[in-house]
DNA sequence: TAGGCCATCTGGTCCT
DNA sequence: AGGACCAGATGGCCTA
């Protein structure tokens, strides 16, 4: 993720006024904006937690630069279908393979799932399983 | 320079 | 009452 420093219009952020005045010399309701303004940045650091990781588990082929919360979203979705495909199809064949499958689904590790894609074959059926596209911003289900 | 993406602030609403 | 969540507004950074 790109550092970022603060905007201009961070007035909340305990930054020149912070240093004039102690936090219990701010009125009543400045108090409680600048401390609903802390919980906020809290709950939207939480949020890009949380999407760092899915990133991590998410492909990412042909992409040198990280994914937008709305492309990473996408391909979750578009990723998530794909397997489901995958593991139908794979109920259709014979017992020896779905054996194998499943050993291989209990022997994976759930981060590895996202990262590891296996031989280039496997990876390109993974792929071409797959329905979002980075420019059309489309995701066929 | 325009457009995309993002962080932050802010006010409203809902919930505990 | 206070916290969580959400959406709109604003402005900064980056890239084509």
């Amino acid at each position: 993720m790109k550092s970022r420093r603060p905007s201009c219009t961070d007035s909340g952020s305990e930054s020149s006024e912070a240093d004039s005045k102690s936090p219990e010399k701010y009125e009543p309701v400045t108090r409680r904006r600048s401390a609903a303004n802390a919980r906020e940045r809290k709950r939207m650091q939480g949020l890009n937690t949380a999407f760092d990781s899915l990133r991590k588990v998410v492909p990412q082929w042909g992409q040198d630069k990280q994914l937008s919360k709305y492309e990473t979203l996408q391909m979750a979705l578009s990723y998530i279908v794909a397997l489901n495909r995958i593991l139908t199809e794979a109920r259709r064949h014979s017992a020896p393979h779905r054996q194998w499958l499943d050993l291989q689904l209990d022997c994976l590790p759930p981060e590895a799932c996202g990262t590891d894609y296996g031989s280039p074959t496997d990876q390109d059926y993974l792929q071409s399983s797959f329905s979002y596209q980075f420019d059309g911003h489309q995701v066929h289900a």
